[in-house]
DNA sequence: GCAAAAGTGTTACTTTTACACCCATGC
DNA sequence: GCATGGGTGTAAAAGTAACACTTTTGC
């Protein structure tokens, strides 16, 4: 059989954007204009073109959003059960991104009227099988939380201890030591004090910022 | 845009099937029939078929190639870079499938015209971007094995200590202390002695088997 | 002076590492 | 009896977990 003659399913990407917001965890999520599942909430995500890597259309999809470029993204899984679209064969490459929810501009994109952060922990009724696509991602962000400093993208440029405790309780949903939380995240030895901050109707506390870049402080732990 | 109107890339599955053979890692490779790339070693794989999975095209690819079912198989990662294969757009999802070595049947399949195992440490001229898709494998299953007990999937039913210790160090390519690592395998308390190993020209050594079977052992440490 | 959150050290426990000698078998 | 690989314990070190009081600010 030729190359040509094979069917070819589609292939879209679909981006789960994690980022706190009043204290949770929430993931964006767009409301479809267009059948199937018009009407429903769904992951932001689209057909990959010809000529635009996976990871170029997840950017795309990311920027047309969030208007955010260069934030911390990664693939997470492949989903290609032959019923999962009711459209026909569709096989979604599925991405994580991670953004600072106050550089964040939401539009909504063509096809879709509406888009928002929904928790985590209600999301009841997202279309297609992108429920298992968050839950997937989930379990991602944790271990990547676990393992990596990666929870310093979620983080404005200067933040305190009790912002990186906040996210890390948010993300794995219980409470740590406050005295052995800070010890553990400064032997990294990744940050440094940038004064303290102001204002604030009880003691001040520590600012900090990165030594170096996000993407050189990833990979490390 | 309607659906059917999208230009479609194809969509393969290629697989890393990693076994053990003379005390050494080795990956299957394929040699190719047909073009492109005749002529050249490969991952093995194929398309997607319309109303299959992409789980159970990998499952069918595997057991053409070693007629093995039901070995440990895991989603690796989606190679979708536009250049990657001179026929047009194709985007590939890699497996990783451990084997135990004994137990695979060589056969080449339609479209190849050999069969083998290599070294993971001599990959020179792999064709299309399989070599990257490789390596990944290797960091993959590294990690499995750090942090699971993946490991047993790749043994016969009954194994020493030795064949254990043996197969990390080829995965991690160093050395252990055989006490601490015996140590820690026994505290995982999964394994059962059974009798000792004979007809050796030394010290028998003891015998073990997993308590349960491997599925449930995969995913604990 | 009181409410609010920040900052900070020590001890017990667990886990990991380093290290060497005797044992059982075949020949 | 010797060559071969198998089996086993202990002590030091490092890392993790538990735990409470004082400090600084705004009001």
């Amino acid at each position: 059989m030729e190359f040509k003659d094979y069917p070819k399913p589609a292939v879209t990407v679909d981006i789960v954007i994690f980022s706190v917001r009043d204290n949770d965890l929430q993931v964006l999520l767009v409301k479809r204009g267009v059948e199937p599942a018009k009407g429903m909430w769904a992951l932001p995500g689209g057909f990959v073109k010809m000529d635009e890597s996976l990871e170029d259309a997840a950017k795309r999809e990311l920027e047309e959003e969030t208007g955010l470029k260069d934030v911390y993204l990664e693939q997470l899984y492949t989903f290609g059960d032959p019923k999962r679209d009711s459209r026909g064969r569709v096989v979604t490459v599925s991405y994580m991104a991670l953004v600072n929810s106050e550089e964040v501009n939401l539009h909504a994109s063509t096809d879709t009227t509406d888009v928002k952060f929904f928790s985590v922990k209600k999301l009841a009724n997202v279309a297609f099988d992108h429920k298992k696509i968050i839950e997937y991602g989930i379990k991602r962000l944790r271990w990547k939380f676990e393992y990596t400093a990666v929870a310093f993208s979620m983080l404005p440029e200067k933040f305190t201890m009790a912002q990186i405790q906040d996210l890390y309780e948010l993300v794995f949903d219980k409470k740590f030591d406050k005295r052995n939380f800070a010890k553990k995240i400064l032997s990294l030895d990744i940050l440094k004090e940038e004064g303290i901050k102001v204002d604030v109707s009880h003691r001040p506390p520590k600012l900090y910022s990165l030594k170096t870049k996000v993407s050189d402080v990833v990979e490390i732990l």
